[in-house]
DNA sequence: TTTTTAAGATGATTTATATCATATATTGAA
DNA sequence: TTCAATATATGATATAAATCATCTTAAAAA
């Protein structure tokens, strides 16, 4: 349920039932309504990814967007900041784009991560 | 002047005035008032880097907080976002360390990066 | 010395984000 | 079939960030 969550993160339950709401229509969490209900994640969803709940929530911009907010920055006019950081930024982008929340999980099941859940 | 990076950056004049305070104040940025007068940076200006740019505008937990905003999570408790970014997280953040105002003002004088000004 | 041009300081307004409140829809259980 | 529990939907409020407005201070030049 929304609330055993929201709890222990420090987010309140409202917020965060607005939050996985278009999660929910996009197919990347599911829910059940009424008592015994809440959300859970089926296998499908299991298979969805860190970046497909971003594109999401934020937008495909949070990502690809230039961190000095240079609107002309790209891969031929890059800013300053863009030649040090693309490295480093593409890898945190494939990182989040391979990594499936059930491999997340299993790392939270093996002991290897935490959650306050 | 405050006007000549403001406008080809989109950014409002008096809001880029606001920011540059703080920044003059840490002695990140020089200026002098009245006719001539601008923003500019010196000798030792040039020597900080961008992190300590970011120190001032945002503050330092900016960087080291956790991606899902757990306030649990550390290097002894990670939380399963943790491990998978935290070895290109740290290099970001020792590439805006190192790389000092200086030599990101020569990667534009060499034509290896741009900027709207 | 006066005027003009810039930054500095401060507070108000706008906009975006986070949070709260309330009513509706769905479903399990009595 | 009714009741209770939970998500869903929508709009209102609060808070934070961005932007605007106005005045003050400093310095160069006439």
């Amino acid at each position: 349920m929304a609330k055993d969550i929201s709890e222990p993160i420090n987010v309140p339950q409202a917020y965060l039932a607005k939050l996985l709401q278009p999660l929910v229509k996009e197919n990347i969490v599911s829910s059940v309504r009424g008592p015994k209900g809440g959300f859970y994640m089926d296998d499908e969803n299991l298979e969805k990814t860190v970046i497909d709940i971003i594109f999401v929530i934020d937008s495909e911009e949070k990502f690809s967007s230039c961190m000095l907010s240079l609107d002309k920055c790209n891969e031929e006019n890059p800013c300053p900041l863009h030649n040090i950081l693309v490295a480093s930024r593409n890898d945190i982008f494939q990182q989040l784009k391979e990594k499936t929340i059930r491999e997340l999980a299993h790392e939270v099941a093996l002991g290897n991560a935490f959650l306050p859940l």
